[in-house]
Order: C-alpha cells, then sequence, then structure tokens
RNA sequence: UCUUCCUUAGCUCAGUUGGUUAGAGCAUCUGACUGUUAAUCAGAGGGUCCCCCGUUCAAGUCGGGGAGGGAGAGCCA
C-alpha cells in the first residue's frame, strides 16, 4: 500500500479510511498508543495498537525505531487528536537502542547539546520547525525572482579573484602541503598548481553576478560562501548561504525598494505556508524569554515580531542623520556607548542596535556611507566623501543585508581601485563591463541564515543550518 | 583574536567554611496498570566530578596550566 504523508491525515477531517504510515516513533504510551512523526509537519499521528498484541513486536517499539503502519484512520476515542490510525498491523523497519539513543522526547535536551548531535536534532520539534522554515524561506527566495524575471545564475565556488576584499579566504589546492613547488625567492609556484594559479573558495558571488546583469537585466545568486575569519560569534558561519540580486538601471533607491520587498516577501511566505512551525517556535521562544530578567526581555513575541516587519515600512536614514541621532543621544550624553561617535567612523554593534532597537524600534535602511569604509566597487556621490552604499539592520541580528549602486563609470571605478591598491589588470574582465556598454546598476547580498535566525527566533546562527562551519568545528 | 562565565550520571542541574559511601528530576531497565497525551505507580542499575600538575592528613570544592562550550566584542552577511 502506498505511504500517505502524517500531514496529510492531520490536515484532513475525513475518516473510516485505509492507510499506510511510516516513521518514526516519537513515544509509546501504555503499550497501545504510539506518537509518530514523518517530519511532514509539525504534528505526529497517534497510532493505536489492540491490546493484546504480540509482545516480542510491543518491545521493539521504542523511542526514535523506526515503523511502518497498515491501518484505519477513525475518529479519535480519545481526547487530545481529531483522528488516529488504528493500527491493524505494524512492521518494525529499524530498532532503536533506547539505552543509546540519545533523545528522549520528554528530556528538554539543550541547543547546544543538540549542536554535538546535529545529526540527529532534526528529530526534535525545534530542529524540525527550523528546516522546514529554511527549506520554505529557500523556495520563497527563488519564487520570489523568479515571479520578477530574474535569472539564477550559478556563480563559481572556486575563484581566482582575490580583490573582493570580503574577508579571509580558503585556499583551494592540490599541491602537496609538505614540500609544494616553490618560485626562486622561496613562494609558492601555483602554476604548477591545479588550476594553474592560487585559487580559494568564493566569499561572494557579487562580482560574477554584475557580469550576468549587463547582459540579463536582473539576476540573483544563491549559494554557499566562505569566509575564513576567526570568528566566534552567534551570527557567523565560514559556510553560509548568500542570496545577491543584481540589477541593471537600477539606482540605490531602486535597491532599497527591492531588498525591503524582497525581505517582507519571504516573512510574508513563511508566515503563510509555515503557520504551524512559526507557533511552535514562537512558544519556545517566549519560554525562552521568560528566563531572562524583565528587563531584558523583548516587548514582542516571534509572531507579532513578523507581522510588525511585514506592515510596516523599514525606516530609510542617512548615515549622516544616523550619526546625528546617535551624537543627541541620551545614550551618547550618559556616555553609554563603549565607542565613540563622530562622522566617519564605522556604526558599532551597539550603535546599530540601539538605531534599530531603542530609537526607530523597526528594521532601519542606512546609506550614504563614508568611501572610506566602504568597498571600492560602490558608487562615489557627488559630495566626494559618501558612496551610495545601503545596510539594512533588524533587530537582534544587526546587519542582514549590505549593498549599494555600482560605480558605472570607468575613470571613477579604476581611480578608486587605485586608491585601494587593487589589481586593475586582474581584474580586467570586471572592468570590461564598465568598458562596453556600461551602464548603471545596484545590488545587495543577503546572508540567509541571518534571515532564517530572523524568522525563526533562534538565538545562534549555528542552529538555524544543518551542519554548521566555524572555526575548529567541522564535524559530520 | 579579546573579555567574561561555565564543565558533576544518558540529559538538565544541586552539592554548605576542604571532611564518612557524591545527590535530585527526567531518561534507561524490571514489574504493575491500561484511552494514554511530558501517562501513572513501585523497584533497580547507572559517576575518570573535563584533563594534567600542585597545596593539604584529606580536593567535586583551593591554586597553576591545558582542552571544550556559552555569552559579549572585533571582523562581517
Amino acid at each position: 500500500m502506498k505511504r500517505t504523508k502524517i500531514k496529510g491525515i492531520l490536515k484532513s477531517d475525513a475518516t473510516d479510511y485505509k492507510v499506510n504510515v511510516k516513521g518514526w516513533v516519537r513515544s509509546f504510551r501504555n503499550n497501545q498508543f504510539i506518537a509518530l512523526n514523518d517530519g511532514s509537519c509539525m504534528g505526529n499521528i497517534q497510532v493505536v495498537i489492540e491490546l493484546g498484541a504480540d509482545e516480542a513486536l510491543l518491545k521493539r517499539i521504542t523511542t526514535g525505531a523506526s515503523i511502518s503502519v497498515d491501518g484505519t484512520v477513525i475518529a479519535s476515542l480519545g481526547k487530545g487528536q481529531k483522528v488516529e490510525v488504528k493500527a491493524d498491523s505494524v512492521t518494525i523497519l529499524g530498532d532503536c537502542d533506547t539505552e543509546q539513543y540519545p533523545l528522549q522526547l520528554k528530556n528538554k535536551p539543550s541547543l547546544e547539546y543538540l549542536r554535538e548531535i546535529a545529526h540527529l536534532r532534526f528529530r526534535t520539534n525545534t530542529f524540525g520547525a527550523i528546516f522546514r522554515v529554511r527549506h520554505s524561506l529557500a523556495y520563497a527566495v527563488h519564487k520570489f525572482y523568479n515571479d520578477r524575471g530574474f535569472v539564477y545564475l550559478h556563480t563559481p565556488i572556486v575563484t581566482a579573484s582575490d580583490a573582493e576584499g570580503a574577508g579571509e579566504m580558503f585556499r583551494v589546492s592540490t599541491l602537496p602541503f609538505d614540500n609544494p613547488p616553490r618560485n626562486e625567492d622561496g613562494t609558492i609556484d601555483f602554476k604548477e598548481d591545479f588550476f594553474g594559479r592560487c585559487t580559494n573558495l568564493t566569499v561572494s558571488g557579487q562580482l560574477e553576478a554584475e557580469l550576468g546583469a549587463m547582459a540579463f537585466s536582473e539576476v540573483y545568486t544563491f549559494g554557499p560562501t566562505f569566509r575564513a575569519e576567526n570568528s566566534n560569534t552567534a551570527r557567523h558561519l565560514a559556510e553560509f548561504w548568500m542570496i545577491e540580486p543584481e540589477v541593471a538601471f537600477n539606482d540605490i533607491h531602486d535597491n532599497m525598494d527591492l531588498a525591503e520587498d524582497f525581505i517582507r516577501y519571504l516573512i510574508a511566505y513563511v508566515m503563510e505556508h509555515n503557520k504551524e512551525d512559526l507557533e511552535f517556535l514562537a512558544q519556545r521562544l517566549a519560554d525562552e524569554e521568560k528566563q531572562k530578567p524583565m528587563n531584558e526581555r523583548s516587548e514582542l513575541g516571534l509572531v507579532e515580531k513578523l507581522e510588525f516587519v511585514v506592515n510596516n515600512k523599514f525606516e530609510r536614514i542617512t548615515y549622516t542623520e544616523a550619526i546625528d541621532i546617535l551624537l543627541n543621544s541620551a545614550h551618547y550624553k550618559k556616555k553609554k556607548f563603549q565607542y565613540d561617535v563622530s562622522w566617519g567612523i564605522d556604526l558599532q554593534s551597539e550603535h546599530e542596535r540601539y538605531l534599530v532597537e531603542k530609537h526607530f524600534k523597526k528594521p532601519v535602511i542606512v546609506t550614504g556611507y563614508p568611501k572610506d569604509i566602504k568597498a571600492f566597487y560602490m558608487r562615489q556621490n557627488d559630495d566626494g566623501k559618501t558612496v551610495a552604499a545601503m545596510d539594512i539592520l533588524a533587530p537582534g541580528i544587526g546587519e542582514i543585508v549590505g549593498g549599494s549602486q555600482r560605480d558605472e563609470r570607468l575613470d571613477k571605478l579604476t581611480q578608486r581601485m587605485n586608491e585601494m591598491h587593487i589589481p586593475t589588470d586582474e581584474m580586467y574582465w570586471y572592468l570590461d563591463t564598465r568598458r562596453f556598454g556600461t551602464v548603471p546598476h545596484a545590488g545587495f547580498g543577503l546572508g540567509f541564515e541571518r534571515m532564517v535566525l530572523f524568522v525563526t527566533g533562534m538565538g545562534n546562527i549555528r542552529d538555524v543550518i544543518p551542519f554548521p562551519r566555524t572555526p575548529k568545528n567541522a564535524e559530520f
């Protein structure tokens, strides 16, 4: 008999039909009631076994075991669920030794412990919800751009470009570690390497995406990126996924509109399609908040927070305005900032948090940063001091989007590259876009895991990617 | 990388000024019960107190070093 997904059975009120269900036992009560989960949704189906069933079989129905059940969907005789499956036969697909299985429903293992058994944590309610939401977000990313006529461009994972300046890189090489070929001056001779040059894992697909935008007008990338920085925080991963749209003919304002629409769309999509998961995650967050002292608790629940973001425009301010707000704040006057504020500084976490969480209490888009703290490709404004950059800051997680209008003027761009010691000859392919039919264009990068963090209300980025890669950790 | 906190049973945690045989809840096992919903009830087993060195008659407890983890910070998405 063909398997029926548990989600489908629970969704419907229909009864008195035969089904086959397969899944993993979450709990087995009274030698009679199995809570069975197949990952298709949050909920378990209750499988009821007739009293007096074979005892050897009953012994093997343990938490974590996988089983196949043939039976009839009936209106539940007990309270707590609408329907249940009255079993005609139960087959053990895979035994699970309870003495060794680390997940027991009634235990409340910490997120840190579950991280150590990341290969099994999908079987918990929390991680089931998180990764169903993650999936929905990924799907919504593609749907958003596809519906708007963007071309999904696959930018390379292995790159030779080292001029992106986005961070430390992981080297890709097949040269022997112990005795690599060397040049006369002692440096490693990468001409002998697999690609005949020094290569790394990509830190961003942006530059390549720009090449695509110069033909398709609208492109986006969505893929893994790698940063070899020794960042030990709840917001950084060495391997993470990033979405980078790039649009020809867009200026910085179009770029902001796109980013804002995009974020709102993603949240709305999940709110519509993962209601149950979000409600569970909201409850989890609420329980966690109860552990905190009153003054540290957030004012809004998870669902309310997401609704708020969907229903309210993001605040848009310039960097200069942001600095003024900070300088005029009581917080600053009482000298409560650890880092001083003045025009030209890179905004520190505490400054961003003040703007987003205290002052505006909503996502904020900051534009017009000083050129000296931003990347070479950002379009220089006429004031000679700032660039058409934009960052979107979100409550709780800080920078979720970084983007800009790109400088389409060959002379300005090469001048800036020279100032910043970026080799223009190696970047000929990038500069060709400015030589051959250049157009104004803009784009941004959105850190996918940070988006998942925001939507799920989780606190640590390691809990929203299946197998986190961080300094000193590449298990599984 | 810096600051700070933590590491005791499978999990979550107590453990008093250093002092007999290191505890609890849950999980697990055995039995009872049987329309349960974190089932319930009775009983049992389960420990390299993270590692090393030191102080002491005596160290889970004090000191030094190391490892791992959390939370902040820097870097960034």
